[in-house]
DNA sequence: TGCGCATAAATTGTCAGACATTTAAATGTA
DNA sequence: TACATTTAAATGTCTGACAATTTATGCGCA
């Protein structure tokens, strides 16, 4: 048997777990200062470059944040939606790209996730999402918009969307899927017929949830992967002859 | 007007930027090994410690792994689901245990989240997922287990229910969501009787899975969410009565 | 007394150089 | 050829120092 699979880390690494540990299990609260780094190094017995490296892992995290000056060093940090976002967005993206994940098994995910918050959106949504999401189909439906830009609308319809369920940990999960996904999207280029298609759904989707008609908009949703998914095929068809 | 919000940064966090944006754009692919400390510290014009520093930086976010000697390195690191599941459930963990995220809105996420995947998990399931499923009810019904047990094997029932959707994307997303919710849920010290009615609900979701049959398996599903929100709110209301 | 400014102290940020450790290639030998 | 040894390259770690930044302290002065 395995002895311990732990000891064969590097310093900065066991440190770092040491104090993630009592981060995540509350014995260290939010702003609450960690010891100063010259500390640290002593209590774990190492040096402070060693220590260093351990809060930096720590700060990439986001976990910590570092304050200079007398009274300064390092807090533990309130980890907002905002601040995860980015790097979730980011690791969502490289996730994808990496490991040759089919257009079609993000886009399925992509749109059972949506269809998870499509009832709770047309029961809660704000009369401020339905004005995002109107706004994003009427920049859609200008003929002079790039495919870069039609791309970042979509996604931003489904972000509003999403927002309108009104559920902070339902949008923070979303909004992972949904923008990690734009990379891809942009893979199919949207031709003036395919784009009048999509307004065209986007809007029985806006339509149905101005109306609070989940059954409507969720059908539409339905409607809108099943067309996405075609598209992309098409173009994984088209890259097979050519 | 605020000339530049950038520079105000430590210089290893320019770096890590620097080499996390070769990587993203792909200008530097899976494998691909980077300058020696020394050379990065050369041609940033920063010392070795610095350059360190920012890759422990990108360690942390496993964007690359370093290999020690001879042709040893730093290297692009291929991200895996594995890999990023447990920076996944840590952060999504701290983010509702810091963020006072209610039991009602986690919950609802949770199955809401779950109710997206169950219909695709009826059509694709393998004998193994049922299995697991099955398995994992044999434990809950064992009435020697702890509260912290069947927390854990209730987790471990949903996991199966996500991956018998056979999509890694929606098992991933949805791997952070369930997996960071448990310790809310243990905030629920359930009584036999609760047990006895959510191991009947799990047979339900599980036998309807087995006959591939998605109404019943969503029907149960939210009759499961119902459950444990009103579960939930019993708890709330027993501590605010003191 | 009360105000303002210089100073000190604490802490992180950065640097330079050194040594230890690990790993694979190169070399030498039977 | 096969195996042991040496060597080189790289990361891991330490020591000590100095720079930059921020707050508190204390002093002088009105």
């Amino acid at each position: 048997m395995k002895s311990d699979p732990k000891p064969r880390r590097d310093l900065s690494t066991q440190i770092a777990h040491a104090i993630r540990d009592a981060i995540v299990e509350g014995r260290m609260i939010v702003d609450e200062r960690l010891p100063s780094e010259a500390e640290l190094a002593d209590r774990f017995g190492v040096s402070r470059p060693t220590v260093r490296e351990a809060l930096k892992r720590l700060a990439a995290q986001s976990l910590i944040r570092t304050e200079r000056g007398a009274f300064g060093g390092a807090f533990v940090n309130r980890l907002s939606y905002d601040e995860t976002h980015g790097q979730q967005i980011t690791t969502a993206t490289l996730l994808l790209s990496m490991n040759a994940v089919s257009f079609a098994t993000a886009c399925e995910a992509r749109y059972a996730l949506e269809g998870a918050c499509i009832t709770l959106a047309a029961a809660r949504r704000d009369d401020e999402h339905l004005a995002t999401m109107r706004a994003e189909i009427a920049r859609q439906s200008d003929p002079t918009l790039s495919d870069e830009g039609f791309c970042a609308s979509d996604v931003a319809f489904h972000r509003a969307l999403v927002d309108a369920a009104q559920n902070p940990v339902l949008s923070y999960q979303l909004a992972g899927a949904v923008e990690a996904m734009q990379p891809l999207m942009n893979m199919i280029t949207f031709t003036a017929r395919s784009r009048g298609a999509i307004i065209d759904l986007h809007t029985r989707i806006a339509d149905a949830i101005g109306a609070r008609d989940a059954t409507i908009a969720t059908a539409a949703l339905e409607e809108l992967a099943a067309y996405t998914l075609k598209l992309g095929k098409g173009v994984a068809a088209a890259r097979a002859r050519g």
